[in-house]
DNA sequence: GTCTATAGGAGGATAGAC
DNA sequence: GTCTATCCTCCTATAGAC
């Protein structure tokens, strides 16, 4: 008896979470595919599968889905920072997540949001799930600026903020797309391409 | 007769011309600062001082009146690769303009579109004006990418039209509004900054 | 060409039955 | 929690008088 009620609660839950997953799988395509702005909740019902007022069931505007979507997102950088060698160099683990942010925009599952929508900003830093997520990724990667700078790996006379941001930023860097457009290169060209003058820059470097 | 005829037209067109420019003057500053989305054409006329329906005499869209401000922004910046100096270094000619685009957006002057919406596209490409002062732009700083390349000044292993998307992008790089919400860095401060980034990249440098 | 007033529609959010 | 049906606000665009 009490077994099978047990069972029973535990199977709902796990069908609640497996619906409310492929509702964030869809949010975060649609919002990389056209932005916060341009999707729809309409879309993202149609998308799942489900009636749009079942959705608000489950969340309870269109800002708090995004930020489900950059809860994920967010969660899969962490776990992805800690597959990286702790032992290895910190300029090579920050160019493996620069190159891991690109890959997974280029893959369409980078959501783009406004930077300046304010109502979609205060939800975002209302969302402690988020804001933890993004100052343990922060810190991480500080750390690993700032070591790299101490190793003379990166240039040690950028504020690390600056650097931080810089990284942050090809998570949503128009190359990108401008570049895959363009059907000249693979997605891994294009990797290695704005890597290149993500760290190295535009000039000419003296031959080593 | 014919005299006092002709002034009077003249001032006529002077006035609509006067009147067009106020216009987008303020869909500029509301663009730069809101984006194209959050943009209401009600703003716009407020700002203006006219009526709603007044403006949509002059533009027959709201993606005219971004595309009017788009194509302002284009003149501005043919004029400012004008200005420079034709004898100089390529490679310093793209820093000035990299640096002028820079310092065009932390003015807030700089009009921020959505590059997914696609009637917004479909307009901007069907505006002769626009095309034409994008080739323009294109074609002048292209030139001088590859003679900086030629004169081992840029890498010259990076595709030419990769460097030029490099340079574009740095008119909606968020890097600068966040270094700015920082408070710590004066405008210029921010533009030698990012400039360093863009040009020498995020890696130490060997001294030269 | 300027205005007031309004059409027309998209989209976020909710009511209420089941 | 899921559905259908609907509300309601906001915004683009236009009608029609002057």
């Amino acid at each position: 008896m009490v077994t099978s009620k047990v069972v029973k609660v535990s199977f709902k839950e796990q069908m609640l979470q497996a619906r409310e997953d492929a509702i964030i799988r869809a949010v975060n395509h649609l919002l990389a595919e056209k932005g916060f702005d341009a999707m729809t909740v309409d879309e993202v019902a149609a998308d799942v599968g489900i009636a749009k007022a079942s959705l608000y069931k489950h969340f309870p505007s269109k800002e708090d889905l995004a930020a489900a979507a950059m809860v994920s997102v967010m969660r899969r950088a962490q776990a992805f920072l800690l597959s990286l060698p702790q032992a290895a160099a910190p300029i090579e683990n920050l160019r493996a997540t620069v190159a891991w942010t690109m890959s997974l925009k280029l893959a369409g599952e980078m959501p783009s949001l406004p930077s300046q929508n304010s109502s979609l900003r205060a939800t975002l830093m209302g969302n402690k799930d988020y804001m933890d997520g993004l100052m343990e990724v922060s810190d991480r990667l500080g750390a690993w600026i700032e070591a790299a700078q101490a190793q003379g790996a990166l240039n040690p006379k950028l504020p690390a903020i600056a650097v931080l941001y810089t990284i942050f930023a090809r998570a949503c860097d128009p190359v990108l797309e401008f570049l895959k457009m363009g059907q000249l290169h693979t997605d891994d060209e294009i990797i290695e391409l704005v890597l290149s003058t993500c760290f190295d820059g535009l000039s000419a470097r003296a031959v080593a």
